[in-house]
DNA sequence: AATAGTTGCTTGCGCAAGCAAGTATCTAGT
DNA sequence: ACTAGATACTTGCTTGCGCAAGCAACTATT
């Protein structure tokens, strides 16, 4: 559809060419690996947990009665099931989750957050909110966020 | 510039808002996942290398001499020393790369690309670009790629 | 030189994740 | 109802990485 972009308008060929993939997968690279220690060093001392947990409460405090099976938690998260097994355990263990037998399926596991659960998730939300903001929230111009994130829903 | 995506004219404040900068993150890290998966995926068996194998040849081949010190490799990686060192070699062990002693520093190593490093190297290339345009070159607009790119040279 | 402190690579250990195999449960076909 | 196969979670093994400690070599000071 006739999306233009900012385009010098001789220029620019009509395709998109494989040295711009291959910048943007640089640029992505470098990004998430930056984003990503950021998000890390700020989350473990100030939130009490690492950003794989907060991940797990986010994606649990989105869901229908806040809990997921453990397969869909796996899928959202984009680990394995064993990852997610492993991970949850952990997360049971510090009490952030609780176990809960699946009235349909007797092999099914819900995860399903805790009280305890939802204050820590609550404490993480901001800090990490915050940390965003204070690492990266300023290097981005006002409509940029909005592009990248369009752009970035494009790919599969 | 009159750069837009889809926006409401006036709902768009001045200030880049959290709720944007968490959609880029979100975004991301799923591009990230998603894509770092397919080229995982597509290296291996093609070019019988893993993707970070071919992120160490790619900043050699950059390099003057094709050979770079352990730590600087480390750094452009984004991986530690400790990191490196193991990384490396395996790398050595399989012949793509060779141990130079630094003449200036004893206590130094160069990472130095064999012959055989560069044929792998150039048919991982070959393998890398496909992949990547496979993938995902068809899902970005023309001008998208480029935007991308830049937004994402501001996130330090 | 001789010594103290620093730096560059290596190595022991632990953690987190994936794969593959195991167990319990479900589902379909008979 | 019975059985074969599929599915959901768990567990054993392996791998890759980071941290911290170690060793060798460098630099600065005496």
């Amino acid at each position: 559809m006739g999306l233009r972009a900012a385009n010098t308008i001789g220029a620019v060929k009509a395709k998109t060419r494989t040295a711009d993939v291959e910048q943007v997968w640089e640029g992505l690279a470098r990004a998430h690996a930056s984003m990503t220690a950021a998000l890390e060093r700020d989350m473990v001392p100030e939130a009490g947990m690492p950003l794989a947990w907060y991940e797990v409460l986010l994606h649990l405090s989105r869901s229908e009665g806040r809990m997921l099976r453990y397969q869909d938690l796996a899928k959202v998260a984009g680990i394995t099931n064993s990852g997610a097994s492993r991970r949850l355990e952990q997360m049971t263990k510090a009490g952030l989750i609780e176990r809960r037998s699946c009235p349909t399926d007797r092999r099914g596991v819900f995860a399903h957050v805790t009280s305890k659960g939802e204050t820590a998730f609550s404490r993480a939300h901001t800090v990490f909110v915050k940390s965003l903001e204070r690492n990266f929230g300023r290097r981005l111009q006002p409509g940029e966020a909005e592009m990248v994130s369009a752009a970035l829903k494009r790919i599969p």
